[in-house]
DNA sequence: CAGAATCCGTTATGATACTG
DNA sequence: CAGTATCATAACGGATTCTG
């Protein structure tokens, strides 16, 4: 693995975390939950729709989150995370534990 | 820890992780090697030397890489990671696995 | 050699209003 | 409710020129 391939990969892992709310959004969804478009919104007061939908319509593509709609009216959408979503937690872990043993 | 507070956290490591060049410019710091500034423009041809500044020193801010000034002329100047540079390794790894176990 | 300074196009994000 | 559409701005990245 020559480091130009290997920080491609982790460019590519970055990539798909990226984003000014992803990560506040996943953390939201960890733990298996299902919210509501409009939890979402109400969890995130920040946010705007726009990036809401934007930021959740590339990590559906990146198959990290699975959007679930029922079909009833008023419409009802619900987003959770796939398993591999899910499966992120522990390197998450990892990092947050690297960024916590700094020094200073 | 709420949602928000190790979103904030996460989001931080991120952030430091973040640029086009900061994990390609670290994977050819890794293994303690001491890079010149125009080693880097070599082994990197593709970024300016605007950003390659740029991204060394926010590295540096953030206590990732250590910047080494020999007093001479003509004036030499090398980069090599801190300690806690270092120690991310494992963690990028952990990324790097979850990343491979995508399915598709 | 190791940068600093400037200009400029692209992308990311945000505010607001509207819709099936 | 769960979005779309549009417009404006801010952040980012790159090319070029200059300097101690």
């Amino acid at each position: 693995m020559t480091p130009s391939s290997a920080a491609a990969g982790v460019e590519n892992v970055l990539r798909m975390l990226e984003g000014r709310w992803k990560l506040v959004i996943l953390f939201h969804l960890f733990g298996g939950k299902l919210l509501r478009f409009s939890d979402l919104e109400r969890a995130i007061p920040a946010i705007s729709q726009k990036m809401l939908i934007q930021q959740l319509r590339q990590m559906e593509t990146d198959g990290i989150v699975r959007r679930i709609v029922h079909h009833q009216v008023p419409p009802k959408v619900e987003y959770g995370l796939t398993d591999w979503g899910q499966s992120m937690c522990p390197a998450l872990d990892t990092l947050l534990k690297w960024a916590a043993a700094k020094p200073d």
